[in-house]
DNA sequence: GTAATAGTGTCTCTTAGACAGTATACC
DNA sequence: GGTATACTGTCTAAGAGACACTATTAC
């Protein structure tokens, strides 16, 4: 650093201007009964208590955005096991007056796991759901339980409405399936996620063919259990196909 | 309003926490002889004096993200005139050191300009360059010149990356390439922008029938001028195809 | 054996690449 | 007519949908 830059910096005064609060926001997905879902936190506070939010936090001062939303994950959506959730940041959410008590600028991240995963959050903590989502004719999302929709706070609607499309639309060429899974499934079990995420059937046959050239998946050798008729193959996720010769 | 959720409200504190800077940074992007190329500001000022960065500037407390970086459109790349100018968000940079004056999260926008409407801004302004982009083996970009690279200036050779790779997975199935062209065309002006964006040579015949097939293109009926053989007709591009019967 | 699903072979249709050909402007 | 490019017709190859068929398990 040269000495007038550091003259600069020594002058410069980040208290000069009033700035936005910074938060994150999650949208932790999975697929549940052939339906896209998402993990859901009551609020219990003002404003919009009594809705359902997507578990947030601020980000701190010293924290990098992928890091909070990290934090958030084990923090907020109790998934302290998560390690190794798929996990990318979304959009970022700006509009002026999108939450009452101040300008709160969100960074959403969107985080998949496999649907057995919850289990254990939404027991320890009731203030958790997993709702079922779909979109609504806006592309906003609802989030729909067995007693219908729940209210959802701040514009999370828009929010979850984004990170269903950002699903969609990366399921067809991208690995994401895959954390949706346990490490060995069929690949009937994998047609039925890409269908529950792509709210469509898909021809069998061809669907397979897709899946075993594109090189992501390995053979386990083993079948599946419990079943009353033939049991399937199990495969498992190949992230880095062999690029040999 | 309830009673309870307005005592709250005014029991918040908005200055509890220090809070980041927030910027909004603009990759405003065209073709140029056959190459992506971005508008760069040279920085007059500490840190990274001498080097070029994108244009940006800070977000007010009372505008909206999208409005910032319209604003810094007009303002920072004197494009006043850019009313149509195609834009979108690009995604939110937030390392913690990324800037050494303070904590500043930028959230950079992505926007389009067919290359003629440069030329007023950069003869106005010295002090921008129109630099042609290629991808470094990391996914930066790299901002060439007659006389070699440009130094860039923050994360902005991350930012301008993730810009041209935005710009080639969406070029197939999004309509963004006809922002880079004037309102009237050649389908080989189309096809020269496709294939510099894409860093690719594509095969005519296939290209127009795509193209024609999809519904984007209207003919005129007129043809270019100018040429010293069989002049190509010019098309219009139509966003939304009748989707009548 | 029956039932139910796993897994495969094959036909067809659509789409893209390749390539050669025709058309039309200026000189 | 020559030349350079616009535009088109057609062959071929790859991939997806459809559908029927075989395979394998539990009962």
């Amino acid at each position: 650093m040269t000495e007038s830059e550091a003259a600069f910096l020594t002058g410069y005064d980040p208290a000069a201007y009033d700035r936005p609060s910074i938060a994150v926001d999650l949208v932790l997905m999975s697929v549940i009964d052939g339906a896209p879902a998402a993990l859901l936190v009551r609020r219990d506070e003002h404003p919009f208590a009594g809705t359902w939010a997507l578990p947030g936090g601020f980000v701190r001062m010293d924290e990098a955005l992928d890091d909070a939303a990290r934090r958030v994950l084990e923090e907020k959506a109790h998934m302290a096991q998560a390690a190794g959730a798929y996990m990318e940041q979304l959009y970022t959410f700006g509009a002026v007056s999108r939450d009452p008590r101040t300008r709160v600028i969100a960074i959403a991240y969107f985080a998949l796991l496999p649907a057995g995963r919850f289990a254990a959050a939404l027991k320890a903590d009731p203030g958790l759901s997993l709702a079922r989502l779909r979109l609504d004719a806006q592309g906003s999302a609802v989030a729909d339980c067995e007693d219908g929709a729940l209210p959802l706070a701040f514009d999370h609607s828009e929010i979850l409405g984004l990170a269903i499309r950002r699903l969609r639309g990366k399921i067809d060429w991208s690995p994401i399936a895959f954390a949706l899974l346990p490490e060995r499934f069929t690949l009937r079990a994998l047609q039925d996620v890409h269908e529950a995420i792509l709210g469509t059937p898909l021809n069998k046959p061809a669907f397979r063919r897709r899946m075993l050239d594109r090189g992501w998946l390995e053979a386990t050798g083993e079948r599946e259990t419990g079943s009353s008729f033939r049991p399937a193959e199990l495969f498992r996720f190949r992230p880095f196909p062999t690029v040999t010769g």
